[in-house]
Formats: structure tokens, sequence, C-alpha cells
DNA sequence: AGCACGCCGACT
DNA sequence: GTCGGCGTGCTC
């Protein structure tokens, strides 16, 4: 069986630099669309994607496919034109967006290793004719061999790289290819039946006849389970299949993503808002796109509504697509659809192995659920035929992913809603400002939910002026008396209360009172944290860490002053001021575990935490009804970003905090401190009125002409060798301007700025340079892009500066 | 990514 | 004269 008539295939290669390429049929194998195949590509062999039938490129010889890696398809072909929109959108070649789709562990790549043949050995051995150089080399490769790059980087200036080629000519070494295969497969276990055929007839010991009653009376059961009933069943077992008692068979096994029970629940009767909303989405399902954003205050019942979307789209024949950001463990939004739709549903996150992920993504495509929910990579969930997307707290920065493929999940779910005819559902306590421009643009629609459930009221805000608080010393310097007697009052009521700070550490700038300079990172452009627990300072962009005790750098003295705030030093303080209260820290810390999370978590619930002090760790996605309070120690962190979102995230930041106070049948409070009580983020955040922050942080990107009102393409260059990054910026820089005057449709639309050092000159080691692309109109944008990449700028590549094009850049540092 | 092709400096 | 360095371009 076959979808191919002719003998070419269209196939999207995993490489760095391939697009998809045309192959001819191998012989007498089932071939189909979303299968793996193995594929010859240059000298090297590597893993393709069957897309469809191919069109032969003019002349040129077309390969045959090697060897076909599935028995069924990986992804359905409905998903194709969702992989091509996505390569092309962020730049990204075709086979690596479907890579990135796919759960890990799916790709076949070859690795050329060099390796010692049995002379080289046997020389290494003898030392016959053997200089150092030589040696060494022979030496290096003795084990299991090395990659060439990994040699290379090995040898060392001294040792030149040619000494290899010499050793190769004399037959001492040669290069290996091994196909390296990824680790996830289907799950096998063995099970155990009663035999079909005639059992050959003997005497059965008395242990065997009790195995063989407890397989009659089970039917089929794990072989495991057996083996923990019966000590040795194993033996017993063996001979019971040989002599046709009973067949031993292999079962497919599902791990179980689910750590703990999740009771169901039934649909609760929705307020009048969110009848409106289900009303509205419902009736745009299976109508063509459309896209939703749902605006409602936390607590006010996003959730319900998007339960009952779901289950229309599930009741009129559709898969549906639920995305929740990406955090520590479980959502609540995941706990919830579970306990709705039970096993229906299918779980995509990172706290996954890559066996379960696997099965998770092999339940999608047999159809075995209806719902997919998960974070960012579960936008990709192969569905053939979605009828809703939801993403959940849309203006969530975990959305847009960092590293590799850079995308945004929110945006790629409305294109493929767009390219499905499905609906698009993004909620939001806080909306993006890219969200709700496109609600008064009127391309999505706006509902929302203006109440929290059961009348429960939101909490009152109030503004501390943290500039009184300046001269003081101590813990007053960052507790004031406003939030210590609002701490004080609710001990004493019996509630519990949470501090927000969104630093960790004891003290995030340490300096030295002898000199003035400040402990730094010997990588990166960042001054070091004190983390007095582990009893060091660290660096939070690369690791790099000295022993508490370390002295300055520039002067030797001991004596460090540790300036600067992090949750570690709000615990300290908190302790010291309320020594009877049983406090807690939640932040990436105290987390590090597994369990770790969940402990805290049920440490709140159950009441033996008073005082939970967390970074924004502790604002996504949990309620903690017993909280009556919320302090924000600090609200202005995040304001001095160099970003122009920097308004944006605070106010995102403190409204979602404010909204942790009051969940509960209690009335909420919180205490927001900051040295700008002025700043319109934090009076916005202050008030709980998006409308107002929205009106003015509108007006700031029209003036600046910043997004949403413009795109931007950020193109990040970094390299070990500053000079080298910054002369590489500069041509490319160059390059821009020179393309940019070529068409006068650039020169009217496209803005260039920069080159400039990035905010954070270096990371890791890495010198970093920046240049934004800027328009206000998308094609264009693109056009002008892809024509800078195609005409790629001489040597970058290859000088040791590595170029990565941000398509929508979310953070600018 | 890897590999070949092609053009310039230091050696037999 | 060639060997080998790296910069450039291609892989169905």
């Amino acid at each position: 069986m076959n979808d191919f008539r002719d003998n070419l295939i269209e196939v999207a290669v995993c490489m760095p630099a391939g697009g998809s390429f045309t192959y001819g049929m191998p012989a007498g194998q089932t071939l189909r669309t979303g299968m793996r195949v193995l594929v010859p590509f240059g000298r090297q062999r590597t893993t393709g994607y069957v897309l469809g039938p191919g069109s032969a490129p003019p002349e040129k010889d077309v390969k045959p496919i090697l060897a076909v890696l599935d028995e069924s398809p990986l992804f359905p072909a409905a998903m194709i034109p969702l992989f091509r929109w996505t390569s092309e959108y962020y730049k990204y070649p075709l086979g690596a967006v479907i890579q990135t789709a796919l759960p890990g562990g799916l790709t076949l790549s070859e690795a050329a290793r060099w390796t010692l043949t049995p002379e080289g050995r046997a020389r290494l051995l003898t030392q016959n004719r053997l200089d150092p150089a030589e040696a060494r080399i022979l030496k290096l490769l003795a084990e299991k061999g090395l990659r060439p790059r990994e040699l290379r980087a090995r040898l060392g200036p001294d040792d030149p790289y040619s000494v290899v080629g010499a050793l190769e000519r004399r037959g001492d070494v040669r290069i290996v290819k091994t196909l390296r295969a990824g680790g996830a497969k289907a799950l096998q276990e063995r099970w155990v039946r009663m035999g079909s055929g005639e059992p050959a007839a003997a005497a059965l010991s008395p242990k065997k006849r009790a195995l063989l009653e407890i397989v009659a009376a089970a039917g089929a059961l794990p072989v495991g389970d057996l083996a923990e009933r019966m000590p040795n069943a194993g033996i017993h077992l063996r001979g019971l299949e040989r002599s046709g008692h009973v067949d031993i068979f292999a079962r497919r096994l599902y791990r179980d993503p689910f750590g703990e029970a999740i009771h169901p629940d039934a649909p609760p009767e929705l307020t009048v808002d969110q009848r409106t909303a289900v009303g509205a989405v419902g009736a745009a399902l299976g109508q063509g796109f459309r896209a939703f954003l749902l605006k409602g205050v936390t607590g006010s019942g996003k959730t319900e509504v998007y339960m009952r979307v779901a289950s229309q789209a599930m009741a009129s024949g559709t898969s549906v697509v639920v995305l929740v950001p990406e955090i520590a463990l479980i959502t609540q939004t995941e706990r919830r659809f579970r306990a709705r739709f039970g096993d229906d549903v299918a779980v995509l996150h990172s706290g996954l192995s890559e066996g379960e992920r696997f099965d998770q993504w092999t339940r999608i495509l047999r159809r075995e659920v209806r719902i997919a929910i998960g974070a960012r990579s579960a936008v990709f969930a192969p569905f053939s035929d979605v009828g809703a997307m939801i993403v959940d707290e849309e203006h969530d920065g975990s959305y847009k992913q960092e590293g590799g493929l850079h995308y945004s999940a929110r945006d790629l779910a409305v294109v493929r809603a767009q390219q499905c005819g499905a609906v698009a559902l993004l909620g939001s306590a806080t909306p993006s400002l890219q969200s709700y421009h496109n609600v008064r643009s009127g391309k999505y629609t706006e509902l929302t939910l203006p109440t929290r459930i059961e009348a429960r009221p939101l909490p009152e805000v109030r503004t501390v002026d943290l500039r009184r608080c300046r001269d003081l010393r101590g813990p007053g310097k960052f507790i004031s008396a406003e939030l210590n007697r609002a701490l004080a009052d609710t001990l004493r009521r019996g509630e519990q209360a949470l501090l927000f700070l969104n630093r960790r550490g004891f003290a995030s700038f340490p300096v030295c009172a002898a000199c003035g300079a400040t402990l730094r990172c010997r990588h990166c452009d960042i001054s070091l944290t004190l983390h007095r627990e582990a009893n060091a300072y660290r660096c939070h962009y690369c690791g790099f860490s000295l022993p508490g005790s370390a002295s300055c750098g520039a002067c030797g003295s001991k004596q460090i002053k540790r300036l600067g705030m992090g949750t570690e030093k709000v615990e300290a303080a908190v302790r010291a001021l309320f020594p009877e209260a049983r406090v807690a820290r939640m932040d990436r810390d105290t987390t590090g575990r597994k369990g770790d999370f969940l402990r805290l978590l049920k440490g709140l619930r159950e009441k033996t935490i008073d005082i939970l002090v967390g970074t924004q760790m502790v604002t996504q996605g949990h309620d903690f009804p017993g909280i009556t309070l919320v302090g924000i120690v600090c609200a202005d962190l995040s304001l001095s970003f160099p970003d122009f979102r920097a308004g944006e995230r605070t106010f995102q930041l403190l409204s979602q905090v404010a909204g942790r106070a009051g969940r509960g049948d209690r009335p909420g409070q919180v205490i927001l401190q900051t040295y700008h009580p002025e700043h319109f983020s934090i009076r916005t955040a202050r008030d709980q009125d998006f409308d107002a922050f929205y009106r003015q942080e509108i007006e700031f990107r029209k003036a600046l002409g910043y997004p949403p009102i413009t795109r931007l393409v950020q193109l990040r260059l970094s390299g070990r060798d500053a000079r080298r990054v910054r002369e590489q910026a500069e041509a490319l820089g160059a390059q821009c301007q020179t393309l940019r005057t070529a068409d006068s449709a650039f020169v009217e639309s496209i803005q260039i700025l920069g080159p400039i050092e990035a905010p954070l000159a270096r990371i890791a080691g890495q010198f970093r340079w920046q240049i934004l692309v800027k328009s206000p109109q998308t094609g264009c944008l693109h056009r002008f892009v892809d024509r800078l990449l195609a005409a790629r700028p001489p040597g970058l590549a290859q000088k040791r500066v590595r170029m990565i094009v941000d398509v929508d850049p979310l953070f600018l540092m």
C-alpha cells in the first residue's frame, strides 16, 4: 500500500541547511506520508520525513530512499502546511521544524568518528615508528574514537590536524560512520494467558498447577504480576510455555505520566458571563476560522469556559489542543481537564520522559484521545481534525521558545486554527498588548468575564512608597511598617501570606567594602549573586560560582558588602521579624528536586506554612485558597530592564501576583511596595485596570514604533572573539543598509536599528551583538530578511561567529 | 553539519 | 613546483 503513484517522493531532511528534496521509492516497501526514512544526503545519510509525492528536479539524478524507519506515520498529512508555514516564517529548515515538533529521540543521524585500525592499535602497543604527536593522537582515539570536531578540539594548537591524515594514509586510523538511533520506543510488556493449543500431557508440579490456576482465573495478566505473587514464577512459566499450557505474548504498555489520581468532576452551573462566552465560541465552531480573546480576572472561571468549548468541539467530532504555560509540575488547568475528560486527554509537557512523550504522541495519532493539553510543544499535537485551539494565559512568556526553532506557540496556535478552519480561543487576565491590539483592529473577538465566580471581591491593593524606607537599616528597609503590620494581622487571624520578589538568592550586588568593586562573573557581564544557603556566589546566566568566602577580585579584601536583595534575604528578614511563624521559600533553589514543589504546595494547603516567600514561580497555575495577604516586596525589578516590553511585563506580573490573594472564601489584600508609585504600569496594576494600561502603553508603542504597531526581526551574533563578533556585526549591518537602499519599498518600510552591543554584552564567554529589523508591514519585513539570508553574509557562518534569527523576539536582551 | 572545490603562503 | 590552510557553496 502506498500514497504515491509515481516513484518520486518529497522528503524533508534533518539537516541545518536542508529544505525538502526529491527521492526515489525504495523497492517493495510500504511508504506513507508522515513516515521517517533514511536518505543519502551529500556524502552522508540522514533522517528525512516523507511529505508526499515529489517532482523531479531538472537535470539531477534522483537518489533512492535507503530505508523506511516507521511502520506507520508519525504525523498526519494535515500538519504539513503548519510545518511549512513555521519553516518559512521563523526562517528555520523544514526538516528541523518537524524534528522539533516530534517527540525527541526519533532522529537517526550519522556520526563519523576517527577510530584505530588493528594496525594502529598494534603500533600504539609496540611504539614502532611512532613520533610523540602520532602517539598522542592514537592514544586519544584508542578508547572509542572521536568525532572529527572533538578530535580537532582536543588537539590544541601545537599538534596539527594534518598528522591525522598521515596516520590515515599509513592505515593506522580510519573514519567509521555509525548511525546513532534515538532511544524512544514503544514499551512492550510480557503478558501470559492460557495456551491456545493442546498442552503436552505431563504431570505438573504443585507450583506449576498453582500458576496455571492464577492464569486461568485472570484470563491474561502481566508476567511481572505473577513474579510478584510467586518466587521463581519465571522458571515455571517457561516450562509451562514449552509444554503449551500457556502463551506468552507482548502487549503495548503506556507509561503513566500522571503521578497522582485525579477525581472526576461534574460541570458546574455557568455564570451569565460564562454562558455568553461559551455561546459565542460554540456558535463559531465548525464555521471556519475565528479567533477570540477571553479576558477574565483571576478567579473568574476561564477554565470552565475552555472546558465547555472543548466539550462542544468534541461533540461535533473534532479534536482540541489546549496550551498552558510551561511551569514546574502539572498546572491547575491540566488537572481540571483530566478531571473532566479523563482518558480522553493526552498530556505533552516537559516533565515527561522521552518515552512518556512518545506514548502520549502515539495515543493522539491513533485517535485514542480527542484532547491534547500541554506546554508550547503541544501546539504540534498530531491531530488531523482540530476544531479548537485553546491558549490559556496567552500573555505568558513561556510560549516563546528560545533556542533552536524560535517560535511562539501562541501565534502558531492561531495559525494552525486558521489553516484548519478552527476556532482559536486565547485567554488571560492580563492579555498581551499584541492580542488586545488584535481585538481593537477587529481580528479577534473580545469576550469578558468581569467578575470572580461566587462574587468573590477582587483583593484591595495598596501601594507603599519604598523611598520612605530608603534610609532605614535592617529588615525595615524592604519590609515596610505597613507590610509588617499586615503580616502580623494575617498571622494573628491564622491566615496565610505570600511575599513575592522577582529575584532569588540573598544579595544580588556584592560590593567590596574596601575598594567598591563588585564581584563579577568571569564569563558574563553581570554581577554575581550571593546564595547564603549554598554559601556561594553564583552567576544566574552561566552557572559560574565562587565560594562564599571569596575575596574581592580587584583588591583582595575579604570585606564584601551584601547589597541588593533576593528571596533568601526576604526569608531571613521575615524569620527575624516573626520568629514564631512557619516560613517557607519557593524559588528555583528550593524546588530543585522532584517532589520539593509538591511538598510546598501541600504545606500551603494543609496550613503548615504561614508565610511563603517566592519568585514568579508562585504566580502561575495554582490556587492558594488560604492566602489572604500578598506582599510584593519590590515591584520595580522588572521595570528596569532595557526592553520596550518592561512595562508590559511588570503590569502582567504584578496583576498576576495580586490575583493570588483571596481566592478562597475570605477577602484578600495586596501590599505593593515600590520606588516608583507614580509609574503607570504600577498604578494600573494596583487598580487592576487593564484598559487604562493598554491605552497608555499602546500610545508609547505608537510613538516609538514598536510592536504591536510594527513587527521585529532580531539578528543576534555571538562568538568567543570580541573583535570578530563586532566586525561581523558591522559587516552585516552594512549589508542590511545596502539591501535596504536597493529597493524603494524597503526604504519606505524597513528600519534598521544597530548593530549595537547587546545589553548583556557577554554571556558564558560569548560576546553578543544585535541588529533589529523593524517594519510596519510583515510581508515586506519577511521579504527583506529572506533576501538578506539568501545573500548569506560572507564568512559569517565559518568565522566562529554564530547568527540567530529571532522573528518576533520577545526578550531583546 | 560535513564535505569538496578552489585559491593563496611555506616547505621538499 | 606541491602540500595544506581555510573561505565558499552544495547536498535530491
